[in-house]
This record gives C-alpha cells, structure tokens and sequence, in this order.
DNA sequence: AGAAATTTGTCCGTATGTATC
DNA sequence: AGATACATACGGACAAATTTC
C-alpha cells in the first residue's frame, strides 16, 4: 500500500496521539512506552515511521530511550500536579553508602551521603516512597 | 528548507566532507562513520542523498558497510570507545520488602515491591540517585 | 550460568509524492 | 519536460542490549 501524504504526516499524527496520552497521565511519568512492536499494530504503521514519530518526543526531551529496554517518558519533564487527599511527609538525614550505592555514586563503602525520603500517603495508606540519594548537600 | 544544486551534486559536496574527516582523522581508521539518521540531520539530507554520498565513499574502498551494524572506515578492527554522555538512566525491578519498608507500607517482611531507580549522570558522574518504591505497578 | 525471548538500533531496497532548478 | 533533491512510508533483515526463563 503505497502512502501519500496529504497534509500532515503520518508520524506526526503519531507523535501528537502519543504526546497527547503522556500529558493526560495516560502514560505516567517514568512509565514504559508501548514497545514499538505493539504500536506498529495499533496505528497500523511501519516501524519505522513508529520511530520516526518517537523520535519526534525524544527531541522535544519527552522520553528516552534505552537499547533493550525501551523508551520511558521523562520524569524530570512531568510536573507532578497535586493530587487532592495526598499528603507527603518529607525528611532529610545522612546515610553511610551501601556498597550498591558506594559504586553508583564510585565512593568508598561507609563513605557519607544524604538521603531524602519522601512518602507519599493517599487516603490512609501509602502509595509512594521516594529515597533520593546525593554526595553533597545542596542543589 | 529545499535545496538547489547549483554546480556540484548534493551528494558529492556531502562525500567530499565525509572523505576529508577521514582524511584528517577525525573519523578513525576502523571507527564507525555516524549513523544514516545522524548524517541526516547533520547535513540536513535526506536519507536517499545520504546513502548515496556513502556510496561513492564505499567506491573509492574508504569504507565498508555491515548489514545491521554500520559503516565503518578502512575495514580493519580496533575498539570503538562509546562517548559517556547519559543522562537518566531508568531501571525497574522487583525486590522484597525490608524491615523498613514493610513498616512504612503497612506489608510483612520480604512481601513484593517495586523498585525504580533512577540514575542521573553529569558530566560522567552520577549526581543524584532517585529510588521510588510502590506496591503495584504504575499507579 | 546459559539459552531464549524481547526490544531497540541500524541498514537495505523499493516506492511514491513534492519541490525546485 | 527532465534532472536532481527532498520527504515520507513500507517491509525485511541482521546486530546488540536487556530481560526472562
């Protein structure tokens, strides 16, 4: 089936539908894309022009994308929109680095780091616990 | 955004600039050429135009094409170095529920979470390490 | 530890429509 | 009209990173 295109592109389309499902939650943030098998099925298109319209959002920095695993949208990107009965309790303190987190941060075992965690309770029960971990204390 | 072509080819023009790269070695014997989708965007070509300034590199024995893996300089084997230049790095796995967490969630010890971690580098060193914790997959 | 399956990365060849010399 | 280049799209194949079994 050969394919013309009259106005817009398909992968444009193709880029809008998915921009669109990220900026209504559909997709979350730090969520996986469906695979680019599964959208070659669903909007009936080559893989390639599917990844043509995903390279669209890579480059508007709306997702990433990782060899073998796939593409992610972008957590830094989404603002987190407060939720209505969510509640988060915040609190700061220093952590001697474990040996997972001693070779991320290539740090020696024991050596010091700040921790923050962040739960996040919703109606009662928690639904979140963020740990963010850092060498120094600032930014 | 249309190009004319006055006097030399488009391609030509393109594999002149390919060749003195090589030439000046700044594309290392054995290294891999940048990709069709690079050289692209690079010389604002399009792909058919690309190939064919690849062509005439390959003609001249400069390069040599692998079917799934690129185009390389003067086949001949060495190590390609990929540049660090990461930015997040996101993975996702399950793990069981330590002392602390199990509290925090209400749940046993050693009962099923999520894990996401999320890694930012820069400039070559991971700045900042993000774990997020859930009961479930995605909200 | 190793094989298989999944998923993305890249290239190939082809085809058709669009635009400018 | 013809030549050149550009833009889009398809399907197939192999390569490489990751995950899963």
């Amino acid at each position: 089936m050969p394919t013309p295109h009259y106005g817009q592109p398909r992968y444009r389309a193709i880029a809008d539908a998915l921009r669109e499902r990220i900026a209504s939650g559909a997709i979350p943030p730090g969520a996986l894309l469906p695979t680019e098998s599964a959208l070659t099925t669903e909007f009936r298109a080559s893989r390639g022009t599917i990844r043509q319209a995903i390279a669209v959002l890579r480059g508007e920095g709306l997702v990433a994308t990782e060899h073998g695993r796939g593409t992610y949208t972008n957590p830094r990107w989404q603002e987190s929109r407060p939720d209505e009965d969510s509640q988060t309790k915040i609190r700061e303190r220093r952590i001697a680095a474990d040996p997972g987190l001693a070779t991320l941060f290539d740090v020696e075992v024991g050596a010091d780091l700040i921790e923050q965690e962040i739960v996040v309770t919703e109606d009662g029960t928690v639904g979140e616990v963020v740990r963010t971990y850092r060498l120094r204390v600032q930014q």
